[in-house]
DNA sequence: AATGAATGAGTATTCATTCAT
DNA sequence: CATGAATGAATACTCATTCAT
């Protein structure tokens, strides 16, 4: 075996997941070709199908590999925060910025790549292609579920309902913000970068203000209602 | 002549944009073929060149067709709240309404494919495609302009920088509130869409919350040194 | 009927054939479509079929245009020096001069188009497209009989096969000469363009030298041999 | 496995450059689409991009496999007869043929395309396409520069600008001789092919009768006065 | 364990032409 | 007399995938 045609090393998989994850971020799934994945990593074109298939199950496994780590920190910081409260429901503030709190912090970090795999995770949630936005729902189940599960104790007069959608709004909220900082060039030219870790505190004092915003009154309304009918 | 063959009349060029807009929604640019449009238009393969000169031209020719009605419309509910408060600053709320309110009410506007728009519109903010969002920017650029102005005004004590990044929050709330209730399923399987009319109070009701939420420490603190320097 | 939609007048066909000449010339005629004409000649795109029926009559019409002129020029510059001659036979160099003479003076008339005809007119020689090179055929039958009778009889030991050879190379060495001063620069970059009225002496000088060249020797041997069978 | 659908072999690469050779020849390159070519090659549609990238690219290739060995021959036969000639000016006959001989040699070669390239190359001088032509340029910028300086120290007495022209002639005469059959028959309609192997002596003697021609009279004037002022 | 070659189905776009008005 | 709208067939090219080696 010459130099030239010398193996990639075991590598190779980690350069096509990083290839893809980049591209993806900047022109989207579909117009990702696997012949830009495979050129970027300096890889074989038919890497990517002896790697892992196909093109679609080399996107879950973009995902999957950063998705895993984000949601197990994100039950982390959850649990550090119960155990501390010892047994007592979790003050909302705890709640958010254990949820978003890693997401930023993954968005942050330039280094590793994170901040590319946000801003792609934050475009993917309005991602048509069906199968993406599956994979994604299972990924996400466990995780939400306890999230939702520690806002109903912690605001036992909001009816649930009401909770899933300000949970809803937030994630809308901080997509936005990760993803969209080109969005935001949209709208204000002029607008300054800056520091991004001076996003978290503002995005905080947001996503706090708007969930413990007083209830629209029509559901007040419906609420005394029921209570009567109780 | 049959029915089947008889010519399409002059509503040809409506036809393959209504189709377009359809199914740019549902599987976004990339993926929507032109013989997935012109076969849905029930139109020639080459009617879409002849009537746009291209699929780029037919993308922002979808989007000009509601935008310019949308952000007529947010203007106009701006000016006619302003001519009511004769020359005093608007409460912010009413801006809000203002901005966000013309958006709800194209979105709940089912019959004439409103709510098609908006969701695609929704997703398109994050779309990787650089020319659709060079194209979004100017046709926003106006109307922004106009709405932060009267938020300054409204806002007085509230840094110009804030008041930006809130609007960019507010924005992505409301985007995925309304591209995303797709998403919100992926949170949770048992959501009921329900009436999309009870979704405009509980969205303003967050929204203003998270406006008017109390600045982040070291945002006032920036601001108290300021003051004592002047 | 509006003045923005007013008729183009009886020039529509000039504008046409005038456009497409220089088309032709820029472009060859497969690269060059009938939107390009139509766009430059300011008319409808349906005005080519109208006016010519198809794209190979309009080509043909924009030879016959000029080379009908061009011919009768031909034949009447050998004429007028028939007539000088009273009967006896013309020298060579009156010949070539009537035939090419005439060849360049229209290339040098830039004022009507000529140069681009002539141009054009030198490529189509070689060009593949059967129906074009039938075409000129049977323009040309007449003239070059005509010709080639004269220089039969201007050289009467000339075997009349190397006449025909010698016409063939002339043809060749005048084509280049007009159409390829691209094709000079092809092979001296530094190649002054200069005045084109010294092209003609340059040339006539050339064709004569190559005309009365020596016979080569089988030639000569296969006629002596000849005329000692005789 | 059947032979029909057995796989090409190494020689996928060869069988469309020589499909694509003698169709470019036959039908010039516009018209000749990659349908055209890959068919008559017995290849896949997408092969010619896979191999070649494009259809100029594949345009490029055509030529370089021909023109590579061609310019070598031409430079090779110059070097002979330089190293024959010790240092002496060569006699202009000597570069002539040296330069034209290899061309007619290839033009002969009926068994391997040689003589279907040939034409193709004649008929590509004239060619509008601009890339093609740049390339050719390139091509041959070495091997012109070579055998117009033999020709400037050949002909110490003529202005080396009406070397060039003389050249150009040359070229124009030999591309028709051998492109233009076909035109030929144009204009005799009762012209005999017969022996392509004694078109060589005919050109040839017309070629060195039209270099060595006296120079038109203006030029020698104007050279008489440059004389006369040094 | 990896790859160069190949492929069938697909892409957007352009073409000359037709036809009802 | 002229034209805007439309069309079927073609164009070069790209796609993800397969497969023998």
């Amino acid at each position: 075996m010459s130099e030239a045609t010398a193996k990639q090393g075991p590598d190779t998989r980690a350069r096509i997941l990083n290839a893809a994850e980049s591209l993806f971020m900047t022109h989207g799934f579909e117009a990702t070709s696997m012949r830009m994945i495979t050129g970027q990593a300096e890889v074989n074109l038919a890497a990517v199908n002896y790697h892992f298939g196909s093109k679609d199950a080399l996107i879950q496994e973009v995902f999957r590999r950063r998705l895993t780590e984000l949601n197990r920190d994100r039950l982390g910081a959850l649990e550090a925060e119960e155990s501390l409260a010892n047994g007592a429901p979790l003050k909302p503030s705890k709640i958010v910025a254990a949820f978003f709190g890693v997401s930023l912090k993954m968005a942050a970090d330039t280094e590793h790549g994170g901040a590319t795999f946000m801003r792609l995770l934050g475009r993917t949630y309005t991602e048509p292609n069906e199968f993406v936005r599956q994979f994604l729902a299972e990924e996400y189940a466990e995780v939400v579920q306890r999230f939702m599960n520690a806002l109903y104790r912690a605001l036992p007069d909001v009816p649930r309902e009401e909770i899933l959608w300000r949970f809803h709004f937030m994630m809308g909220a901080m997509s936005y913000a990760i993803a969209g900082t080109d969005a935001l060039k949209l709208f204000a030219g002029d607008f300054d970068d800056e520091d991004p870790t001076r996003l978290m505190p503002r995005l905080m004092s947001f996503l706090l203000g708007g969930l413990r915003a007083p209830l629209p009154e029509e559901v007040i309304e419906s609420r005394a209602i029921r209570r009567d009918a109780a």
